[in-house]
DNA sequence: TATATAGTTGAACGATTGCTCAATTGAACA
DNA sequence: TGTTCAATTGAGCAATCGTTCAACTATATA
């Protein structure tokens, strides 16, 4: 049954294998996920979260909030917008960025649990 | 004030950048928050973490379902190891993981409805 | 219209990441 | 004691990532 495959092992229960593998989700979804985790996985695009959280604000403010190049936090600021955690509006010259999703807070909360709690 | 700044621009709004640094949780905790969700943010540990959700696993069982190598399987879970997120216990010569964490379901529900809802 | 400034973009780089491969550990058992 | 098999480990490699740098766009204003 798995005799092509790359696990260079028996199946010891290959029952519960059976199981696990009928009750996963699409494979799909569970590659959207971990690039949403992906995009959160980064101390810049954290902080300039956090930052949005709290109040909108432009390119120039968080470059000089965290000491970066506005190159950099608009680099980054673009993949925050392809996983459409934060929006922009233009006004004149200044582009102002804001969060654009509810969730954002709620898991940056159960992280932080997570990490307060070992 | 930010003469030495990386920041190639003048301070646009320089009130604001000041009450959103004084509100900004420890940096330290903003580093760990990134690197949490730099461990979520690989598709193979979300799968082994979506399975051992369901059932505790041994390392060969995990290779045989997802179609690695033990090698590959058991590095991933060093990583879920040194975050806390799965534990394990040695059976004979079969390590059985599961989950350390309570929250990893809740952050991975919030991160799907992000997704969905888009 | 010319200049200045906010912001974006793409190439290039150094650093990090995830896998493979080969060697090794450790427990069960003949 | 020697063999077998589950699991771990470290080195090495290709791919990806985050930043810098330089060039560019777009808007306001003198």
């Amino acid at each position: 049954m798995y005799s092509d495959n790359r696990a260079d092992c028996d199946v010891i229960h290959a029952e519960l294998v059976e199981q696990v593998r009928n009750q996963l989700p699409d494979e799909r979804k569970l590659y959207d996920l971990a690039d949403l985790f992906k995009v959160l996985g980064d101390s810049t695009r954290v902080k300039l979260l956090w930052a949005l959280d709290h109040h909108e604000m432009c390119v120039c403010d968080l470059a000089v909030l965290f000491d970066m190049t506005k190159s950099a936090v608009s680099h980054q600021l673009k993949s925050l917008r392809q996983a459409e955690l934060v929006k922009n509006r233009k006004e004149g010259k200044v582009v102002f960025y804001s969060l654009d999703d509810d969730h954002v807070k709620s898991i940056f909360e159960m992280g932080l649990s997570h990490i307060e709690e070992r």
